[in-house]
RNA sequence: GGUGGGUUCGUAUAACGGCUAGUACUCAAGAUUUUCAUUCUUGCAAUAGGAGUUCGAUUCUCCUACCCACUACCA
């Protein structure tokens, strides 16, 4: 029994959005829970697509998300380098041995003469397919004298390596999720494995190599891959490594909210959620909003994406990432797309604003309030602070929202609501109103909730008046609304002087 | 077009071939509350269509439709 390894492979041309955290996230729940490792390879054999900045943005997502690789690119191993950039001396010869052993060989086409045959196929309607079939027309060295291909060879012309797809051959392939999947390789091109031209592998060769080379025994990647699975079985029985071939599972695609498609930035921007785990400024300066700038707390979202494909058999739905660890299996993950539910992502945030302690989110409430003007000093400031968060965390679902919900605690209200101002305040309900102000600042309890809010209530229905419209004029000389939160919680949390100042504010405004 | 994959309420999903097809989000209504929010209760809402196998099909098989991916010297 092989040590479990698996690893996350992504490309650095662009930032990594919530698909990939999510095909990390699943690989990683899967090494931890067998005891395995997680590794993080960057595939960048594609020079022309490389972005600055892209592989920097992919460690810091899984970091944030708490993904943390056990080997790979920015934290090392016995399988170094991890950048396969850097390992390019190693697939030449895997290369070389390919076409020496009669599984691949030299194709000297150039771009040009490609173009020319996928258009004189398709102007008959059909698609050209580089195999069997046709490669007996195209200059390689299969159907080109030996000399010349020498020559070719020799020269600084890009010519390439590419895998010689057995003729009329079902493949028949495992997938941990989908089961048995065949596919005939007639169908299959003979795909390029490395490029003279940069003297890099593609995606396919250098994958095969390093899973070997690493010892990566299941390969968790996204749907998109299904469709080359037949090659890389193949380059695995070419290489001869059928027997420590990892095992396969593709994860489905996840799709846009509304209509149809997989899940692109321009969604995020039309509908307004983020695509990214965190905020990403392309090097043309093209900005896109990220999940943590958002205000989403990394287990919120990893707990999100975790369920969106997966689903634990049970009707729980807040998992720790301990428990998804412990919980998460592969046979349980679906097969279909996922469409990206923005509400259902919010729901998990205000779970899990709800879950952290007054005292975090007063921490993380702290720099908002700084950003306003309001300092919060020595622990009478922070006690208030706790008393602030405590009755607010119930109505926001971000941290952002506090300020929103609760300014007025902090600041008076400068002018009045002008629908609430004209509904509430009026003749019939002043005069009440401000006998019941007068009652809370002569009220002689301790300043508590409990204390004075029943002695408040009854006192106004002592005196025969309509509850709500007395309780929602106070409201309004408290907030400069007709909503918010109780007459009492305010009154404790600004205290009665501040209560005092802000009626006599909306007498000498509004009248009276 | 070709190849592969997929299809249960609007969304995410549950259901050894066997109860009235369950749950969560959203939405709606009601209750509670001084307002708003919260909370609680209730409700709306699905097996894509058609054959077949079977005593019995959401589940197995086939066909159709639709959706997705792939079809690069990209990954």
């Amino acid at each position: 029994m092989r040590r479990t390894r698996v690893r996350f492979a992504p490309s650095p041309t662009g930032p990594l959005h919530m698909g990939g955290v999510r095909t990390a996230l699943y690989n990683y729940l899967y090494a931890k829970q067998k005891g395995g490792d997680f590794i993080l390879r960057i595939e960048d054999t594609d020079s022309h697509r490389f972005v600055p900045g892209a592989e920097e943005y992919i460690m810091e997502s899984l970091k944030w998300c708490g993904i943390i690789p056990d080997e790979g690119v920015g934290v090392g191993g016995p399988h170094a380098p991890y950048r396969q950039s850097e390992r390019r001396d190693i697939y030449r010869a895997y290369a070389e041995q390919l076409v020496k052993d009669g599984f691949a060989y030299y194709a000297f086409d150039t771009p040009e003469e490609l173009e020319n045959a996928r258009k004189a196929e398709e102007s008959e309607g059909r698609t050209f397919i580089y195999n069997a079939g046709t490669r007996a027309a195209m200059r390689n060295s299969l159907t080109l004298p030996a000399e010349e291909c020498e020559k070719l060879l020799a020269g600084t012309t890009g010519w390439t390596v590419r895998f010689k797809m057995p003729e009329d051959t079902v493949v028949q392939m495992e997938d941990l999720i989908r089961g048995k999947v065949e596919v005939n390789t007639s169908t299959l091109d003979d795909k390029v494995l490395w490029k003279r031209a940069d003297e890099l592998p593609t995606y396919h060769l250098a994958n095969i190599v390093d899973d070997h080379l690493m010892e990566i025994t299941e390969v968790i990647r996204g749907e998109e891959w299904l469709p080359s699975l037949p090659l890389h079985y193949l380059l695995y029985k070419a290489f001869g490594w059928e027997d420590s071939m990892p095992r396969f599972a593709h994860l489905p695609l996840l799709l846009k909210p509304v209509g149809n498609g997989k899940l692109s930035k321009r969604d995020g921007d039309k509908m307004g959620f983020p695509v990214f785990p965190l905020k990403w400024v392309s090097p043309e300066g093209e900005v896109s909003r990220g999940y943590r700038e958002d205000g989403y707390f990394p287990d919120a979202f990893v707990n999100m994406l975790a369920l969106l494909g997966w689903n634990p058999g049970t009707e729980q739905e807040i998992f720790s990432m301990d428990q998804l660890v412990s919980e998460f299996s592969l046979e349980k993950v679906g097969k279909s797309g996922a469409k990206f539910n923005p509400e259902k992502a919010k729901w998990f945030n205000r779970e899990y604003l709800r879950m952290r302690s007054d005292k975090q989110l007063a921490e993380a409430f702290v720099p908002i309030l700084a950003k306003h003007g309001i300092g919060v000093s020595g622990p009478e400031g922070e006690q208030h602070l706790l008393k602030v968060v405590a009755l607010i965390k119930e109505r926001a679902t971000f941290v952002a929202d506090f300020w929103d919900i609760a300014w007025y605690l902090f600041v008076a209200p400068t002018d009045y609501d002008e629908k609430d101002a004209a509904k509430f305040w009026k003749e019939e309900n002043i005069g009440p109103a401000l006998q019941a102000a007068e009652f809370v600042r002569n009220f002689e309890g301790p300043l508590e909730k409990d204390s004075i809010g029943p002695a408040l209530e009854e006192y106004i229905r002592e005196n025969g008046w309509p509850m709500g419209k007395v309780m929602n004029c106070l409201r309004l000389a408290l907030t400069g609304c007709g909503s918010g939160l109780g007459i009492a919680d305010i009154v404790c949390l600004i205290g009665k002087d501040e209560f005092t100042r802000r009626i006599d504010a909306i007498c000498s405004k509004l009248g009276k």
